[in-house]
RNA sequence: UAAAGUAAUCGAAUAAUCGCGCCCUUAGGGGUGAGGAAAGUCCGUGCAUUCAAGGACAGGCAGCCGGAGAAACUUCCGGACGGUGUGAACCGGUGGAUAGGACCACAGAAAUGCGAACUGCUAACGGCUUUAUAAGUGCGAGCGAUGGUGCAACGGCGAGGUAAGAGCUCACCAGCGGUAUUGAGAGAUAUCGGCUAGGCAACCCCCUGCAGAAUGCAAGGUUAAAUUGAAGGUUAUAAAGGCUGUCCGCCAACUUCAGAAAAACCGCUAGAGAUUGGGAGUAAUUCCAAUACCAGACAGAUGAUUAUUUAGAAACAGAACACGGCUUAUGAGUUACUUUAUUUU
RNA sequence: UCCUCAGUAGCUCAAUGGCGGAGCAACCGGCUGUUAACCGGUAGGUUGUUGGUUCGAGUCCAACCUGGGGAG
Protein backbone atom coordinates (compact mmCIF):
# COMPACT_ATOMS: atom_id res chain seq x y z
CA UNK A 1 0.00 0.00 0.00
CA UNK A 2 0.88 3.49 -0.76
CA UNK A 3 1.46 6.16 1.24
CA UNK A 4 -2.12 8.08 1.15
CA UNK A 5 -0.69 11.26 -0.89
CA UNK A 6 0.23 8.99 -3.46
CA UNK A 7 -2.98 7.32 -4.07
CA UNK A 8 -6.22 8.54 -6.75
CA UNK A 9 -9.04 8.31 -4.33
CA UNK A 10 -12.89 8.51 -5.93
CA UNK A 11 -14.48 7.93 -8.50
CA UNK A 12 -14.38 11.33 -10.53
CA UNK A 13 -11.14 11.33 -10.32
CA UNK A 14 -10.85 8.01 -12.54
CA UNK A 15 -13.30 8.65 -14.77
CA UNK A 16 -11.70 12.09 -15.60
CA UNK A 17 -8.35 10.25 -16.12
CA UNK A 18 -10.32 7.53 -18.15
CA UNK A 19 -11.35 10.22 -20.35
CA UNK A 20 -8.30 11.55 -21.81
CA UNK A 21 -7.55 8.24 -23.50
CA UNK A 22 -3.59 8.59 -23.55
CA UNK A 23 -2.92 4.89 -22.72
CA UNK A 24 -0.24 2.14 -23.74
CA UNK A 25 -0.83 -1.43 -23.47
CA UNK A 26 2.20 -4.37 -22.53
CA UNK A 27 1.91 -7.90 -21.17
CA UNK A 28 -1.62 -7.63 -20.07
CA UNK A 29 -1.49 -4.73 -18.63
CA UNK A 30 -2.72 -1.39 -19.81
CA UNK A 31 -1.84 2.05 -18.41
CA UNK A 32 -4.10 4.91 -18.64
CA UNK A 33 -2.31 8.81 -17.84
CA UNK A 34 -4.65 11.90 -17.41
CA UNK A 35 -3.74 15.47 -17.82
CA UNK A 36 -0.75 17.08 -17.09
CA UNK A 37 0.04 19.01 -13.76
CA UNK A 38 -0.29 22.42 -13.83
CA UNK A 39 1.36 22.69 -10.43
CA UNK A 40 4.28 20.82 -10.10
CA UNK A 41 4.41 20.47 -6.35
CA UNK A 42 1.51 18.27 -5.99
CA UNK A 43 2.60 14.43 -5.71
CA UNK A 44 1.68 11.84 -8.75
CA UNK A 45 -1.61 10.10 -8.16
CA UNK A 46 -2.20 5.96 -8.78
CA UNK A 47 -4.61 3.58 -8.81
CA UNK A 48 -4.22 0.01 -9.50
CA UNK A 49 -7.53 -1.90 -11.10
CA UNK A 50 -8.30 -5.47 -11.47
CA UNK A 51 -11.43 -5.88 -12.88
CA UNK A 52 -13.73 -9.01 -10.95
CA UNK A 53 -14.20 -10.14 -14.68
CA UNK A 54 -10.37 -10.90 -15.52
CA UNK A 55 -10.47 -13.92 -12.92
CA UNK A 56 -13.25 -14.97 -10.24
CA UNK A 57 -11.31 -15.17 -6.89
CA UNK A 58 -10.19 -12.21 -5.13
CA UNK A 59 -7.07 -13.89 -4.12
CA UNK A 60 -5.64 -13.96 -7.89
CA UNK A 61 -6.91 -10.48 -7.96
CA UNK A 62 -5.21 -9.19 -4.80
CA UNK A 63 -1.86 -10.58 -5.90
CA UNK A 64 -1.88 -9.03 -9.02
CA UNK A 65 -2.75 -5.45 -7.56
CA UNK A 66 0.19 -6.00 -4.93
CA UNK A 67 2.83 -6.80 -7.71
CA UNK A 68 1.62 -4.01 -9.37
CA UNK A 69 2.17 -1.27 -6.32
CA UNK A 70 5.21 -3.14 -4.97
CA UNK A 71 6.70 -2.40 -8.41
CA UNK A 72 5.90 1.13 -8.67
CA UNK A 73 6.77 1.13 -5.20
CA UNK A 74 10.35 0.19 -5.82
CA UNK A 75 10.37 2.58 -8.82
CA UNK A 76 8.84 5.55 -6.35
CA UNK A 77 11.93 4.80 -3.94
CA UNK A 78 14.75 4.75 -6.32
CA UNK A 79 13.04 8.42 -8.36
CA UNK A 80 13.24 6.54 -11.57
CA UNK A 81 9.79 7.69 -13.24
CA UNK A 82 11.01 10.10 -15.53
CA UNK A 83 8.51 11.97 -17.60
CA UNK A 84 5.83 9.80 -15.61
CA UNK A 85 6.03 12.96 -12.92
CA UNK A 86 4.48 15.37 -14.88
CA UNK A 87 0.90 13.51 -15.32
CA UNK A 88 -2.10 14.53 -12.53
CA UNK A 89 -2.76 10.86 -12.44
CA UNK A 90 -2.10 7.22 -13.56
CA UNK A 91 -3.89 4.01 -13.74
CA UNK A 92 -2.68 0.53 -13.86
CA UNK A 93 -5.34 -1.65 -15.35
CA UNK A 94 -3.96 -5.94 -15.21
CA UNK A 95 -5.53 -8.12 -17.31
CA UNK A 96 -5.91 -12.05 -18.04
CA UNK A 97 -2.52 -11.92 -19.13
CA UNK A 98 -0.61 -10.88 -16.35
CA UNK A 99 -1.99 -13.37 -13.76
CA UNK A 100 0.46 -16.04 -14.06
CA UNK A 101 3.61 -13.02 -14.23
CA UNK A 102 6.44 -13.31 -11.75
CA UNK A 103 7.53 -10.20 -10.14
CA UNK A 104 11.06 -9.70 -12.50
CA UNK A 105 8.48 -10.18 -15.46
CA UNK A 106 6.05 -7.77 -13.72
CA UNK A 107 8.44 -5.09 -12.52
CA UNK A 108 10.03 -5.33 -16.48
CA UNK A 109 6.80 -4.10 -17.77
CA UNK A 110 5.91 -1.79 -15.63
CA UNK A 111 9.34 0.21 -15.67
CA UNK A 112 8.87 0.04 -19.62
CA UNK A 113 5.65 1.10 -19.61
CA UNK A 114 6.77 4.21 -17.38
CA UNK A 115 9.31 5.22 -19.60
CA UNK A 116 7.41 4.95 -22.60
CA UNK A 117 5.04 7.38 -21.58
C1' U B 1 1.33 -57.06 3.61
C1' A B 2 -2.72 -55.05 0.72
C1' A B 3 -7.47 -52.77 0.31
C1' A B 4 -11.15 -50.21 3.06
C1' G B 5 -14.27 -47.58 7.13
C1' U B 6 -14.79 -43.89 11.12
C1' A B 7 -12.95 -39.97 14.15
C1' A B 8 -9.33 -36.33 15.36
C1' U B 9 -5.24 -33.07 14.12
C1' C B 10 -2.37 -29.69 10.91
C1' G B 11 -3.60 -25.45 7.55
C1' A B 12 4.25 -23.98 7.05
C1' A B 13 8.64 -22.22 10.23
C1' U B 14 13.09 -18.87 11.08
C1' A B 15 16.21 -14.63 9.78
C1' A B 16 17.56 -10.07 6.98
C1' U B 17 16.20 -5.67 3.91
C1' C B 18 12.30 -2.47 1.88
C1' G B 19 6.84 -1.29 2.75
C1' C B 20 1.08 -0.77 4.30
C1' G B 21 -3.91 -0.42 7.84
C1' C B 22 -5.39 0.56 12.94
C1' C B 23 -4.22 1.93 18.19
C1' C B 24 -0.84 4.25 21.77
C1' U B 25 3.09 7.78 22.15
C1' U B 26 7.61 11.20 26.04
C1' A B 27 7.69 11.92 18.41
C1' G B 28 12.98 8.23 19.11
C1' G B 29 9.49 4.52 18.71
C1' G B 30 6.16 0.58 20.58
C1' G B 31 1.84 -2.81 20.08
C1' U B 32 -1.23 -5.37 16.72
C1' G B 33 -3.09 -7.15 11.89
C1' A B 34 -7.51 -12.91 7.54
C1' G B 35 -9.97 -18.46 7.60
C1' G B 36 -11.15 -23.58 8.53
C1' A B 37 -13.84 -22.77 5.45
C1' A B 38 -13.33 -15.59 5.78
C1' A B 39 -16.61 -18.85 0.14
C1' G B 40 -21.80 -20.32 -1.43
C1' U B 41 -25.87 -17.14 0.58
C1' C B 42 -29.08 -22.55 1.83
C1' C B 43 -31.48 -21.87 6.96
C1' G B 44 -31.85 -19.13 11.70
C1' U B 45 -30.82 -14.98 15.31
C1' G B 46 -29.32 -10.30 17.22
C1' C B 47 -29.38 -5.20 15.60
C1' A B 48 -31.87 -1.12 12.65
C1' U B 49 -35.86 1.38 10.00
C1' U B 50 -40.87 1.48 8.11
C1' C B 51 -45.84 -0.30 8.63
C1' A B 52 -49.61 -2.60 11.54
C1' A B 53 -57.57 0.02 15.16
C1' G B 54 -59.49 -4.44 13.44
C1' G B 55 -61.51 -8.79 10.61
C1' A B 56 -61.56 -12.66 6.74
C1' C B 57 -59.08 -15.41 3.10
C1' A B 58 -54.76 -16.81 0.74
C1' G B 59 -49.71 -17.97 1.37
C1' G B 60 -44.93 -19.96 4.24
C1' C B 61 -41.99 -23.67 7.13
C1' A B 62 -41.56 -28.32 9.97
C1' G B 63 -43.20 -33.73 10.62
C1' C B 64 -40.21 -41.66 14.10
C1' C B 65 -38.64 -41.42 19.78
C1' G B 66 -35.75 -39.40 23.92
C1' G B 67 -32.23 -35.80 25.17
C1' A B 68 -28.67 -31.16 24.43
C1' G B 69 -27.71 -26.14 23.81
C1' A B 70 -30.73 -22.05 23.87
C1' A B 71 -31.95 -16.11 20.64
C1' A B 72 -33.56 -19.64 17.18
C1' C B 73 -33.42 -23.38 13.44
C1' U B 74 -34.13 -27.43 8.02
C1' U B 75 -28.77 -27.81 14.14
C1' C B 76 -26.26 -31.53 17.29
C1' C B 77 -26.00 -36.31 20.40
C1' G B 78 -28.00 -41.17 21.63
C1' G B 79 -31.61 -44.70 20.02
C1' A B 80 -35.96 -47.15 16.91
C1' C B 81 -37.45 -48.71 12.06
C1' G B 82 -36.35 -49.25 6.73
C1' G B 83 -32.55 -49.67 2.87
C1' U B 84 -27.21 -50.57 0.95
C1' G B 85 -22.60 -53.27 1.73
C1' U B 86 -18.95 -59.88 2.67
C1' G B 87 -17.82 -56.47 6.73
C1' A B 88 -16.14 -52.18 9.75
C1' A B 89 -19.90 -48.89 8.64
C1' C B 90 -22.98 -45.64 5.72
C1' C B 91 -27.73 -43.42 3.87
C1' G B 92 -33.03 -41.90 4.93
C1' G B 93 -37.92 -35.09 3.20
C1' U B 94 -39.59 -41.56 8.28
C1' G B 95 -47.50 -38.08 10.16
C1' G B 96 -52.15 -39.55 7.24
C1' A B 97 -54.05 -43.37 1.13
C1' U B 98 -60.89 -45.87 5.56
C1' A B 99 -61.98 -37.32 4.98
C1' G B 100 -62.10 -36.24 -0.20
C1' G B 101 -60.26 -35.17 -5.27
C1' A B 102 -56.55 -35.79 -9.41
C1' C B 103 -53.13 -39.15 -11.96
C1' C B 104 -51.42 -44.48 -13.14
C1' A B 105 -48.93 -43.61 -20.77
C1' C B 106 -48.38 -48.19 -24.02
C1' A B 107 -50.06 -53.11 -23.29
C1' G B 108 -54.15 -55.70 -21.15
C1' A B 109 -60.75 -58.55 -20.29
C1' A B 110 -60.03 -55.21 -16.36
C1' A B 111 -55.69 -49.84 -13.50
C1' U B 112 -59.82 -49.09 -8.58
C1' G B 113 -67.53 -49.00 -6.89
C1' C B 114 -64.47 -55.21 -11.10
C1' G B 115 -71.08 -55.94 -15.36
C1' A B 116 -64.04 -59.98 -17.86
C1' A B 117 -66.84 -58.66 -23.85
C1' C B 118 -59.81 -62.13 -25.36
C1' U B 119 -57.98 -67.30 -24.16
C1' G B 120 -60.66 -70.51 -20.91
C1' C B 121 -63.22 -74.06 -16.87
C1' U B 122 -68.15 -76.22 -15.36
C1' A B 123 -73.57 -80.52 -17.42
C1' A B 124 -75.13 -79.08 -10.04
C1' C B 125 -79.73 -75.68 -11.74
C1' G B 126 -83.08 -73.75 -16.08
C1' G B 127 -83.51 -74.34 -21.53
C1' C B 128 -82.67 -77.26 -26.12
C1' U B 129 -81.71 -82.38 -28.69
C1' U B 130 -83.82 -87.10 -27.21
C1' U B 131 -89.81 -91.81 -26.18
C1' A B 132 -87.95 -91.70 -20.70
C1' U B 133 -83.57 -92.53 -17.37
C1' A B 134 -78.88 -92.02 -19.17
C1' A B 135 -76.15 -89.31 -22.73
C1' G B 136 -75.16 -84.83 -25.53
C1' U B 137 -75.17 -79.36 -26.07
C1' G B 138 -71.74 -73.71 -23.16
C1' C B 139 -77.98 -71.05 -25.10
C1' G B 140 -79.22 -68.95 -20.06
C1' A B 141 -76.27 -69.25 -15.75
C1' G B 142 -72.02 -69.97 -12.50
C1' C B 143 -66.52 -69.28 -12.03
C1' G B 144 -62.04 -66.27 -11.78
C1' A B 145 -58.40 -71.71 -11.00
C1' U B 146 -55.73 -71.27 -16.16
C1' G B 147 -52.80 -68.39 -20.56
C1' G B 148 -51.06 -63.83 -22.07
C1' U B 149 -50.14 -57.97 -20.59
C1' G B 150 -47.92 -54.73 -17.30
C1' C B 151 -43.93 -51.25 -12.37
C1' A B 152 -48.39 -52.94 -10.20
C1' A B 153 -54.03 -57.57 -11.27
C1' C B 154 -57.98 -56.64 -4.63
C1' G B 155 -53.03 -61.28 -0.22
C1' G B 156 -48.77 -65.62 -1.19
C1' C B 157 -48.06 -70.99 -1.09
C1' G B 158 -49.70 -76.08 -0.03
C1' A B 159 -53.74 -79.36 1.35
C1' G B 160 -58.95 -80.22 1.84
C1' G B 161 -63.36 -78.98 -0.70
C1' U B 162 -66.49 -78.35 -5.31
C1' A B 163 -70.24 -79.37 -11.21
C1' A B 164 -66.14 -76.05 -11.93
C1' G B 165 -64.28 -72.70 -8.53
C1' A B 166 -63.51 -69.22 -4.69
C1' G B 167 -60.28 -67.59 2.73
C1' C B 168 -65.37 -71.54 1.36
C1' U B 169 -62.19 -74.39 5.44
C1' C B 170 -57.25 -75.46 7.62
C1' A B 171 -51.55 -75.09 8.42
C1' C B 172 -47.43 -71.64 7.57
C1' C B 173 -46.02 -66.62 5.91
C1' A B 174 -47.33 -61.30 5.04
C1' G B 175 -50.77 -57.36 6.29
C1' C B 176 -54.84 -55.09 9.66
C1' G B 177 -57.11 -54.74 14.64
C1' G B 178 -57.40 -56.15 19.97
C1' U B 179 -55.01 -58.04 24.50
C1' A B 180 -50.74 -59.28 27.56
C1' U B 181 -45.50 -58.74 28.81
C1' U B 182 -41.42 -55.45 28.35
C1' G B 183 -39.17 -50.39 27.51
C1' A B 184 -38.79 -43.46 29.50
C1' G B 185 -40.58 -43.64 24.37
C1' A B 186 -40.27 -44.75 19.11
C1' G B 187 -40.71 -49.83 19.36
C1' A B 188 -39.86 -55.29 20.42
C1' U B 189 -41.91 -60.19 21.76
C1' A B 190 -46.07 -63.46 22.50
C1' U B 191 -51.12 -64.56 21.70
C1' C B 192 -56.26 -64.04 19.92
C1' G B 193 -59.69 -62.28 16.22
C1' G B 194 -62.32 -61.28 11.81
C1' C B 195 -60.84 -62.88 6.77
C1' U B 196 -58.52 -58.38 3.05
C1' A B 197 -57.07 -53.11 2.63
C1' G B 198 -52.98 -51.49 -5.06
C1' G B 199 -49.38 -47.23 -5.94
C1' C B 200 -48.73 -41.98 -5.60
C1' A B 201 -49.08 -36.84 -0.40
C1' A B 202 -41.00 -35.05 -3.42
C1' C B 203 -49.59 -33.56 -6.89
C1' C B 204 -53.88 -30.88 -4.51
C1' C B 205 -55.30 -31.99 0.28
C1' C B 206 -56.20 -33.52 5.79
C1' C B 207 -54.00 -33.63 10.83
C1' U B 208 -50.49 -31.69 14.43
C1' G B 209 -46.99 -27.87 15.53
C1' C B 210 -44.38 -22.95 14.59
C1' A B 211 -44.01 -17.71 13.15
C1' G B 212 -46.80 -9.92 13.52
C1' A B 213 -45.17 -8.22 8.13
C1' A B 214 -41.60 -5.98 4.87
C1' U B 215 -36.66 -4.33 4.01
C1' G B 216 -31.29 -5.31 4.97
C1' C B 217 -25.34 -1.73 7.81
C1' A B 218 -25.71 0.73 0.45
C1' A B 219 -30.28 -0.75 7.45
C1' G B 220 -30.19 3.67 10.00
C1' G B 221 -28.47 8.24 12.81
C1' U B 222 -25.66 13.13 13.59
C1' U B 223 -23.06 17.47 11.63
C1' A B 224 -21.90 20.60 7.41
C1' A B 225 -23.41 22.22 2.59
C1' A B 226 -27.59 22.43 -0.50
C1' U B 227 -32.93 22.68 -0.18
C1' U B 228 -34.38 23.89 -7.28
C1' G B 229 -38.63 23.72 -11.28
C1' A B 230 -43.53 29.59 -15.25
C1' A B 231 -43.53 20.60 -14.79
C1' G B 232 -48.02 17.27 -14.06
C1' G B 233 -52.33 15.25 -10.86
C1' U B 234 -55.93 16.12 -6.74
C1' U B 235 -59.86 19.01 -2.65
C1' A B 236 -64.00 14.10 -1.60
C1' U B 237 -69.35 11.54 -4.59
C1' A B 238 -64.82 9.98 -8.05
C1' A B 239 -59.91 8.68 -9.63
C1' A B 240 -54.99 8.28 -7.85
C1' G B 241 -52.05 7.29 -3.15
C1' G B 242 -51.05 4.76 1.78
C1' C B 243 -52.18 0.74 5.45
C1' U B 244 -48.95 -7.10 4.83
C1' G B 245 -50.09 -10.62 -0.76
C1' U B 246 -55.72 -10.08 -1.77
C1' C B 247 -60.53 -8.45 -0.09
C1' C B 248 -63.60 -5.95 3.49
C1' G B 249 -62.76 -1.83 6.03
C1' C B 250 -59.93 2.46 7.34
C1' C B 251 -56.74 7.09 6.60
C1' A B 252 -57.08 12.51 5.05
C1' A B 253 -53.33 16.35 2.34
C1' C B 254 -50.44 15.86 -0.12
C1' U B 255 -48.34 13.23 -4.12
C1' U B 256 -45.86 12.08 -9.03
C1' C B 257 -41.93 13.41 -12.39
C1' A B 258 -37.35 15.80 -13.57
C1' G B 259 -32.91 18.17 -11.77
C1' A B 260 -28.97 19.35 -8.08
C1' A B 261 -25.94 17.62 -4.07
C1' A B 262 -23.80 13.08 -2.19
C1' A B 263 -18.28 15.37 2.38
C1' A B 264 -17.02 13.95 7.54
C1' C B 265 -18.33 11.28 11.93
C1' C B 266 -21.31 7.51 14.50
C1' G B 267 -23.29 2.50 13.65
C1' C B 268 -17.91 -0.62 14.07
C1' U B 269 -16.51 -4.47 17.25
C1' A B 270 -15.30 -6.91 25.02
C1' G B 271 -18.02 -11.01 22.60
C1' A B 272 -24.71 -16.28 23.29
C1' G B 273 -16.25 -14.50 22.61
C1' A B 274 -10.87 -16.73 22.98
C1' U B 275 -6.86 -19.76 25.46
C1' U B 276 -5.29 -23.05 29.49
C1' G B 277 -6.44 -26.29 33.64
C1' G B 278 -9.89 -29.15 36.66
C1' G B 279 -14.80 -31.56 37.51
C1' A B 280 -20.30 -33.67 35.67
C1' G B 281 -22.47 -36.57 31.59
C1' U B 282 -22.35 -42.77 27.07
C1' A B 283 -22.51 -38.21 24.12
C1' A B 284 -24.25 -33.49 22.24
C1' U B 285 -23.07 -30.23 26.09
C1' U B 286 -22.27 -27.94 30.71
C1' C B 287 -20.08 -25.97 35.57
C1' C B 288 -15.83 -23.74 38.12
C1' A B 289 -11.07 -21.26 38.18
C1' A B 290 -7.09 -18.60 35.95
C1' U B 291 -5.07 -15.67 31.89
C1' A B 292 -4.87 -11.87 28.38
C1' C B 293 -7.63 -8.03 25.04
C1' C B 294 -6.72 -10.30 19.92
C1' A B 295 -8.28 -6.80 12.34
C1' G B 296 -11.88 -2.78 11.70
C1' A B 297 -10.56 -0.62 6.06
C1' C B 298 -13.78 2.92 2.53
C1' A B 299 -10.31 2.74 -4.82
C1' G B 300 -10.50 -0.57 0.46
C1' A B 301 -4.21 -2.84 4.95
C1' U B 302 -1.46 -8.19 6.19
C1' G B 303 2.95 -7.52 0.79
C1' A B 304 7.88 -8.00 -2.07
C1' U B 305 12.90 -9.92 -2.49
C1' U B 306 16.84 -13.11 -0.64
C1' A B 307 18.70 -17.28 2.39
C1' U B 308 17.86 -21.87 5.30
C1' U B 309 14.42 -26.13 6.60
C1' U B 310 10.29 -29.82 6.15
C1' A B 311 9.03 -32.22 0.78
C1' G B 312 14.57 -28.70 -4.55
C1' A B 313 8.67 -25.99 -6.74
C1' A B 314 2.81 -25.77 -0.14
C1' A B 315 -3.51 -27.03 -1.62
C1' C B 316 -8.33 -24.57 -1.23
C1' A B 317 -8.64 -19.78 -0.66
C1' G B 318 -8.86 -12.98 1.33
C1' A B 319 -12.68 -9.96 6.77
C1' A B 320 -16.35 -5.34 5.09
C1' C B 321 -22.23 -5.10 11.09
C1' A B 322 -21.88 -9.54 14.19
C1' C B 323 -23.00 -14.56 15.67
C1' G B 324 -25.06 -20.14 15.53
C1' G B 325 -25.56 -23.98 11.89
C1' C B 326 -25.66 -26.37 6.90
C1' U B 327 -23.33 -27.10 2.09
C1' U B 328 -19.27 -27.00 -1.13
C1' A B 329 -13.53 -26.50 -2.15
C1' U B 330 -8.86 -28.29 -0.02
C1' G B 331 -1.72 -30.14 -0.72
C1' A B 332 1.71 -33.19 1.93
C1' G B 333 1.36 -35.70 6.24
C1' U B 334 0.40 -37.47 11.50
C1' U B 335 -2.52 -40.08 15.41
C1' A B 336 -6.33 -43.48 17.39
C1' C B 337 -9.90 -47.36 16.81
C1' U B 338 -12.13 -50.93 13.54
C1' U B 339 -13.17 -54.33 9.14
C1' U B 340 -12.10 -57.68 4.99
C1' A B 341 -8.56 -60.63 2.17
C1' U B 342 -3.85 -63.17 1.75
C1' U B 343 0.66 -65.15 3.92
C1' U B 344 3.56 -66.89 8.20
C1' U B 345 3.80 -68.79 13.30
C1' U C 1 -22.00 -6.46 0.61
C1' C C 2 -27.11 -7.65 -0.43
C1' C C 3 -31.35 -9.06 -3.62
C1' U C 4 -33.12 -11.59 -7.92
C1' C C 5 -33.73 -14.37 -12.82
C1' A C 6 -32.18 -17.95 -16.36
C1' G C 7 -29.66 -22.59 -18.52
C1' U C 8 -33.27 -27.66 -24.23
C1' A C 9 -30.03 -28.74 -31.64
C1' G C 10 -24.93 -24.06 -34.37
C1' C C 11 -28.89 -19.58 -33.20
C1' U C 12 -34.10 -18.04 -31.44
C1' C C 13 -37.72 -20.52 -28.73
C1' A C 14 -41.82 -24.84 -27.71
C1' A C 15 -43.03 -29.33 -24.97
C1' U C 16 -49.85 -31.90 -18.97
C1' G C 17 -44.70 -36.76 -15.19
C1' G C 18 -45.61 -41.23 -20.55
C1' C C 19 -41.72 -41.70 -28.18
C1' G C 20 -37.91 -34.27 -26.93
C1' G C 21 -40.45 -30.59 -31.51
C1' A C 22 -40.82 -25.82 -34.72
C1' G C 23 -38.43 -21.77 -37.50
C1' C C 24 -33.64 -20.13 -39.30
C1' A C 25 -28.72 -22.13 -40.31
C1' A C 26 -25.85 -26.79 -42.16
C1' C C 27 -25.47 -31.08 -45.69
C1' C C 28 -27.49 -33.98 -50.12
C1' G C 29 -30.66 -34.08 -54.44
C1' G C 30 -34.04 -31.44 -57.87
C1' C C 31 -35.46 -26.80 -60.68
C1' U C 32 -32.13 -22.93 -63.70
C1' G C 33 -27.52 -21.51 -69.02
C1' U C 34 -25.64 -19.93 -63.54
C1' U C 35 -26.74 -17.89 -58.53
C1' A C 36 -30.65 -16.61 -55.19
C1' A C 37 -35.62 -17.84 -54.15
C1' C C 38 -38.55 -22.36 -54.47
C1' C C 39 -39.49 -28.03 -54.03
C1' G C 40 -38.00 -32.89 -51.77
C1' G C 41 -34.94 -35.33 -48.28
C1' U C 42 -30.95 -36.01 -44.37
C1' A C 43 -28.13 -35.41 -40.10
C1' G C 44 -27.46 -32.95 -35.63
C1' G C 45 -29.48 -33.43 -28.17
C1' U C 46 -25.96 -37.57 -21.85
C1' U C 47 -32.34 -31.38 -21.87
C1' G C 48 -25.76 -27.10 -17.36
C1' U C 49 -23.74 -31.17 -13.51
C1' U C 50 -24.56 -34.82 -9.53
C1' G C 51 -27.88 -37.30 -6.40
C1' G C 52 -33.04 -38.41 -4.75
C1' U C 53 -38.80 -39.24 -5.19
C1' U C 54 -41.47 -42.25 -8.93
C1' C C 55 -42.93 -48.19 -12.67
C1' G C 56 -41.06 -43.88 -15.53
C1' A C 57 -38.08 -37.15 -14.75
C1' G C 58 -36.63 -31.86 -19.69
C1' U C 59 -40.79 -31.41 -16.04
C1' C C 60 -41.11 -32.67 -8.90
C1' C C 61 -37.16 -32.10 -4.65
C1' A C 62 -32.03 -31.09 -2.90
C1' A C 63 -26.99 -29.67 -3.51
C1' C C 64 -23.58 -27.62 -6.86
C1' C C 65 -21.67 -25.13 -11.74
C1' U C 66 -22.12 -21.19 -15.31
C1' G C 67 -24.20 -16.72 -17.12
C1' G C 68 -27.36 -12.31 -16.81
C1' G C 69 -30.11 -8.22 -14.27
C1' G C 70 -30.92 -4.88 -10.10
C1' A C 71 -30.05 -2.08 -5.16
C1' G C 72 -27.65 4.85 -2.13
Amino acid sequence: MLPRQYRLKNKLAFNATYRVKNSTHMGGVTLFAGILKKDTGTDTRVGFVVSKKTHKRAVKRNRLKRLMRECYRLLLKENNLGNSQNYMSLIFVGGENSLDKNFAEMQNIIKTLIQRL
